[in-house]
DNA sequence: CGTCACATTGATGCCTCTCAAAGCTTGTGG
DNA sequence: CCACAAGCTTTGAGAGGCATCAATGTGACG
């Protein structure tokens, strides 16, 4: 979900755009690959559901990322992909990409970056999720999005957070009152500062 | 951590052998990337610890793997290496990687097979510690790693196995203790048979 | 044969999940 | 513009499960 020379994905031959309104599908899992994905505008998430029904948020999509590259070995999707809100996004079927990494060696450098940031968001994510304690999980992760000033503004829902750094969403409501009870956050709507 | 294609690796101009001890250290969380590695023989693991300095499992590697190919873009490792056993790897240095994707599309595109297979893979583990449940928890990861035959042999120690899937080894003993006294697996040293 | 780390089992407590209820926000249609 | 619905947010009460601390058994290795 590397930000930097989606350029270079743009100018690809084959690739067209397609638009999504909120809510809607854009791949399930155990579908046949048929694109990897630049975002341009809006926000999609990609998901799972567990034994029981539970939804997990594997990642959110900011403008600027691309996603499902691992797809493009793959003989099927591994998770869903669903719109948050209207969003437009570029397809690049998975021929035109591997024909393009034998061609271009640039092109083969950026995606390897990109999967490199990628694997390294993962292990993140897989590193948070092994902090039991709700309040040190809540802090890690916010320290991890803040920006310099501290400040960590929320894409989406505290709900949808909540599934995204796998605590239930009455666990995270709570921790974060107790979190401004003690004065080591402030929030402001969708937006939380570290203190 | 693929397994396939590591003749274009072991071709690669630059690249040297190196011997681990057991428990020795490759390369530390923080220290500026040197290499990324292929594993010849042995078995090395990663981890990083948490706050309260309890050790956590990222991966364990087998022989015929590379790891630590994210650092190709980075400033620092982002966790640490040890050997389990004595071990023989391969060295690639950074440069000579780079180097060997902007002449070689053959083997950038095998670089973008590797990272792309443990991404997934990483996701899966990710989606594993999202199971809370002790019992469905070890269930999972043993249906997954299990051969046809439903036969897991654990490379190392349960008390590692119990890192490797976020429980402490108390919890993972009396799990496949329970376990066992359903019937729903059979265990023999380091082999577990699900049932 | 002694040491050390792994394996195992017991007791206890805390933390998060779960179920539940109510307030709040947002969007939609009349 | 209002009223209603749906989903998010918030707080409460209770229970279960895993972590934690503790003690002992077991195996490998020098």
């Amino acid at each position: 979900m590397s930000r930097e020379s989606s350029a270079a994905f743009q100018r690809m031959p084959g690739a067209y755009p397609r638009h999504l309104d909120a809510g809607e599908l854009l791949f399930a899992r155990g579908d046949v690959p048929w694109g990897m994905f630049l975002l341009e505008t809006g926000r999609v998430h990609l998901r799972r559901f567990g034994r029981n029904g539970e939804e997990m948020t594997i990642a959110t999509i900011s403008p600027g990322q691309t996603f499902a590259e691992a797809s493009l070995f793959s003989t099927a999707y591994h998770c869903d992909c669903v719109a948050d809100e209207s969003s437009r996004i570029l397809v690049f079927p998975p021929r035109n990409v591997l024909r393009k990494i034998d061609e271009d060696a640039k092109f083969a450098k950026s995606l390897v970056h990109r999967l490199a940031i990628q694997l390294q968001e993962c292990r993140m994510r897989s590193e948070v999720r092994g902090i039991r304690n709700a309040e040190e999980r809540v802090t890690t992760v916010l320290g991890l999005r803040a920006g310099k000033d501290g400040c960590c503004r929320l894409a989406g829902t505290l709900k949808q957070f909540a599934s995204e750094i796998g605590l239930t969403h009455e666990a995270l409501y709570r921790t974060l009152s107790q979190l401004e009870a003690k004065g080591r956050i402030k929030r402001e709507g969708r937006s939380i500062q570290l203190l």
